[in-house]
DNA sequence: CCCTTTCGCATACCGTTGGTAGGTGAAGTA
DNA sequence: TACTTCACCTACCAACGGTATGCGAAAGGG
């Protein structure tokens, strides 16, 4: 077990708990919208403890981003490894994918913010770590397995991460609930245009 | 002919500089990295002036990104009418916009600023109006031509600009010139599936 | 031609922001 | 107990976006 010392644990909690206030307010508000001050008060501690944890508001952010990624990538692994076909964990796993981005906190933070304020670069880096290489891989296998025209993997994974972002960012914007269906209909339009 | 008088001639200069210096400081640097200070100073005129043309930072960013977008329409619509067949027109008018995309200016204002500065719903409106548009009629005409099956527009638009852009993004980032190349074959062979 | 109005722009200022330096007191250590 | 460590707080700063007011030249009427 992980017994460890108070002030361990004291600052282990204080970290999570300005991870989760700082979470919340960036995905409601938009990180340029949301000052210090207010997430040091929501968090009940002050700016010294915050500069404490994090180099500036923009590592806060990173550390933010890297959460909400890890878990929307573990929520498309874990959808994608039920399935037993490598065609069918690719389906699955995008179908997941546009589920979980489904979360308007989710697409502030992931979609909106992530790029500007850590630059397109960085945001790739840690999208790549995250979730395109989930992709990346099946479209490997599923080329190897000669399901897929064989072809550069790494463009396709950009288009289709791409659109899925975009659309997932359109999905948020519409009311209408069949639209839902209709894009996971002509994802699977495109995805199935892949099989020779 | 445009005769006009003194002021509104040095009130359109003074705004056209406004504009000129504020796009090249956002495209080089970013919109947040860019204070107000800097492009005023660049310009040659004071806060005061940049704030009697512009409501506030981002309405003057709005007015960049709106230049921005429209100039990659135009090329993007430009190329698309040069060709007759409508088939034609859409793999045309996509290519160009990848080529229009692969500005690193542009893509920092239209694609990683834009967004988070505006918010997703505007930006999309604008892109809308400038781009997106183009490609929502030439699949509408497309699919009532029976090229290609027929299917909601509105998602598969999304789908394939966000495939675009994030195409874009991606090849600004690598040195390699044959993925260009790979990219557009990719692109093809989406949207060769879509015809029947 | 003069008087008045308009208006494009400058000056001076404000509240708030992200960020920093130094201090405080409890937890850890010998 | 005496000393060190460190998580955190307090007080402060420069710079930011934004505003109120003033000024001087151009526009317009008599």
């Amino acid at each position: 077990m992980t017994t460890q010392s108070v002030r361990a644990a004291q600052r282990e909690q204080t970290r999570r708990t300005l991870l989760r206030e700082s979470r919340r307010l960036f995905a409601s508000r938009g990180y340029a919208a949301v000052g210090l001050s207010e997430i040091v008060r929501a968090a009940g501690v002050t700016k010294g403890a915050l500069y404490h944890h994090f180099d500036s508001k923009a590592e806060l952010f990173r550390a933010v981003l890297e959460q909400v990624q890890q878990e929307v990538g573990e929520r498309v692994a874990a959808t994608a490894d039920a399935e037993e076909d490598p065609w069918t964990q690719l389906v699955a796993g995008c179908q997941a994918f546009l589920a979980a981005s489904a979360d308007p906190d989710v697409q502030q933070i992931m979609l909106v913010d992530g790029p500007a304020v850590l630059g397109w670069n960085e945001w790739r880096a840690l999208d790549e770590a995250a979730s395109a290489r989930h992709l990346a891989e099946a479209l490997t296998e599923l080329m190897a397995a000669g399901v897929i025209v064989a072809q550069p993997v790494a463009p396709l994974t950009r288009l289709l991460s791409g659109a899925m972002n975009e659309a997932a960012l359109w999905l948020a914007s519409t009311a209408d609930p069949s639209d839902l269906a209709d894009t996971q209909a002509a994802l699977s339009r495109l995805l199935e245009s892949l099989r020779g």
